[in-house]
DNA sequence: AAAGATTCATGATAAATATCAAGCGATATA
DNA sequence: TATATCGCTTGATATTTATCATGAATCTTT
């Protein structure tokens, strides 16, 4: 299968102990000495424009990814032409975990805009496994969040009417950030209303009149991609999931 | 937290080489030695009645489970007496991995109707990783494997109408069947309508109208919980997913 | 700055699905 | 055997959401 990755320069080697995520990216549970080893082998930086794909569907697994900078959509497309996208995925985030089945990637990840990505090629991840416990432990609490989140994203498209969807994601987004240091009410929407309404499950013309609904309800308020919460507890009253507060 | 679980009896130690689950359940990918290595450590069997939990939300992750008999369905239960189905598991499948975010279960077990499963304590588990590189991977395509069913899921309820879910359903069943060396156009659907209406996140009515439906076409009959395909090829053109037919 | 394209919002209408209500048949219970 | 209960189906209706159509606002390109 053809490949429509290409890698736009490759930086030099990373470090980790001195990138500004380290509080955030997963080599944060490993151990003073198990970073050290482990910086090393995140060999490369990858960086993409907007629009560029990091992998697609059918492509052989080759690395797993955690983005540095920028933010990447990864979806699902049908037969028909249809496509469910599955997340929105922010620096500190790990990509790649699609492909552990059978080495082969069942999901497409692309860049919504210029992003900066650090790679981690499998067979240096499973060559670390060997020698560090802690990877092995941190990389599988990463998986369980992952499934959490799937958990959670299952249980918004099930249960959840369209309103709730809307304020439970916006209520994940906030926590998101919060985790990251930034504002927790007031931030900016990372995609475009297409992908959002995408994701929740919903036609874009239903999520723009939820949005039109929440503000005439004063819980929040929003310009093009600019929200701010008004009434946190009101968002809160809104969402009836059992707050984990992941993020989406 | 106080736990429901009751383990009825636990049985002695289990040997996965005489296991009539053994071209299925997951250790099928180990050597013949790390095989022998892995059986010492899958030490008991543990016995549920049916209703009768495995694990809770909120209890410590201890151990992964395979299951030998009987069928376990997981859920979700939201702050306002909801919930989500997120699966059926059969014979062969593991449980487990929503816990390995904080070593705490963040969904709800519990047996369908008398069950066996195979216990692989987490202490167990991670000493093996150490020793076994064939276990590490083994387990990690597991795990993407269960990340593939979920992108499948989330396909089928954010995009799908209520009869293409319930046709990509019964298909993806079929086909667990087929792989278990049973009839992939005649079998019984393990569960009641209750729960397969939660979890393809449709009202009990309408998924009883979905199944009419497909009658009145002639692509399947259904007495109580007897399901048998009339017209496979029909059956496919109903969904549209882009078939890797995984089980659900 | 003008023209075109894109993104988003909103109204009117149609379609899908949930809800409410009733009843049937199988199984369990007395 | 009679009775109650449970799981399921079906009909009538209400609600939610999608679709279609239009227009405004923003961004891009010339």
């Amino acid at each position: 299968m053809v490949t429509n990755i290409s890698h736009q320069g490759k930086g030099s080697s990373n470090s980790c102990s001195h990138c500004n995520l380290k509080k955030i990216c997963f080599p944060h549970g490993l151990s003073a000495s198990e970073l050290s080893t482990f910086e090393s082998s995140v060999d490369q930086t990858v960086k993409l424009q907007k629009k560029q794909k990091l992998y697609s569907r059918g492509d052989t697994l080759k690395s797993v990814y955690a983005i540095k900078a920028g933010s990447i959509k990864t979806y699902l497309s049908t037969s028909k032409g249809q496509s469910q996208v599955l997340g929105f995925h922010m620096p500190g985030d790990l990509l790649g975990f699609d492909g552990f089945a059978d080495d082969t990637h069942s999901s497409d990840a692309v860049a919504m805009e210029d992003t900066i990505l650090c790679e981690l090629p499998l067979a240096n991840f499973e060559n670390l496994c060997e020698v560090l416990p802690g990877l092995r432990k941190v990389m599988m609490q990463q998986v369980g969040s992952e499934i959490n989140r799937h958990h959670s994203l299952v249980l918004t498209l099930g249960q959840m009417q369209t309103e709730e969807r809307l304020a439970t994601f916006l209520l994940r987004l906030s926590c998101y950030y919060q985790k990251r240091g930034f504002s927790c009410v007031q931030f900016n929407l990372p995609m475009p209303r297409h992908d959002l309404a995408n994701f929740l499950g919903m036609a874009p013309e239903t999520l723009s009149r939820m949005f039109a609904k929440l503000e005439k309800q004063q819980v929040i308020s929003i310009q093009r991609r600019e929200v701010t919460i008004l009434d946190m507890d009101g968002l809160l009253n809104l969402s009836h999931e059992m707050c984990t507060h992941d993020v989406a």
